[in-house]
DNA sequence: ACTATTATTCGAAAAATGTCGAATAATAGC
DNA sequence: GCTATTATTCGACATTTTTCGAATAATAGT
């Protein structure tokens, strides 16, 4: 009941998951939500449907789709289908995660 | 006169170097300098030769000194010949750099 | 100069990854 | 039910990566 697929986080696949530069390039567009510059809301993680994801990349939807996978499978980043868009996002708590792994004091 | 070959810090080829298990495995050595458990000093970075680095991990020796190299070349490990030895170790700043990367609030 | 130790360079082979297009699925609106 | 939109799955192919052994380099000690 509780747990709704969404994969937890571990250290090696997350990282192998951010070696690609287009999956690095998609995580980095959901860790920085707001237009650069800005700052988000902590309070709501801000969301992109695949096809917004992956503008101005010039990868194909089947690459995109691929990577998308990659990032969710590697629990980077959440996926939820609302209507015809799939939404994904960063949950917080996961950079809190990433972040702390290189603390080591 | 002072920059002594450090490579600088890049993200992308920072996690891509941290995408192999192996490497990842030789940079948290690194970074968890002593043993389990205990703490360092932050004062002291703590060195590995090449060999004692790559103890236990069942990888050649020219495979342990190319994962090396590939981790230096990110910036994410110094390398200084002593001797016959090679001495690694790992920048605390480049760990405060990664570490803020996720941070951002 | 010779030997032992430690580490690197250099191919080469096997495995993994990134990419695409075509086909398929899921949904919304008519 | 048909069509349009959005996204995924499924091969296939090219590229990159991982790994090794053999040869080489660098150093220290005898």
């Amino acid at each position: 009941m509780s747990n709704n697929s969404k994969e937890s986080l571990r250290f090696p696949a997350a990282f192998k998951a951010l070696s690609n530069p287009h999956r690095l390039a998609l995580f980095y567009r959901l860790m920085n939500c707001c237009e650069p510059g800005t700052k988000c809301n902590a309070a709501s993680a801000a969301r992109f449907c695949v096809g917004d994801l992956g503008e101005g990349l010039n990868i194909a939807p089947s690459t995109l789709s691929h990577h998308l996978k990659e990032l969710n499978r590697a629990g980077l980043v959440e996926m939820e289908r609302r209507g015809k868009n799939v939404e994904c996002w960063v949950e917080p708590e996961k950079l809190k995660s990433l972040s702390s792994f290189f603390q080591n004091d």
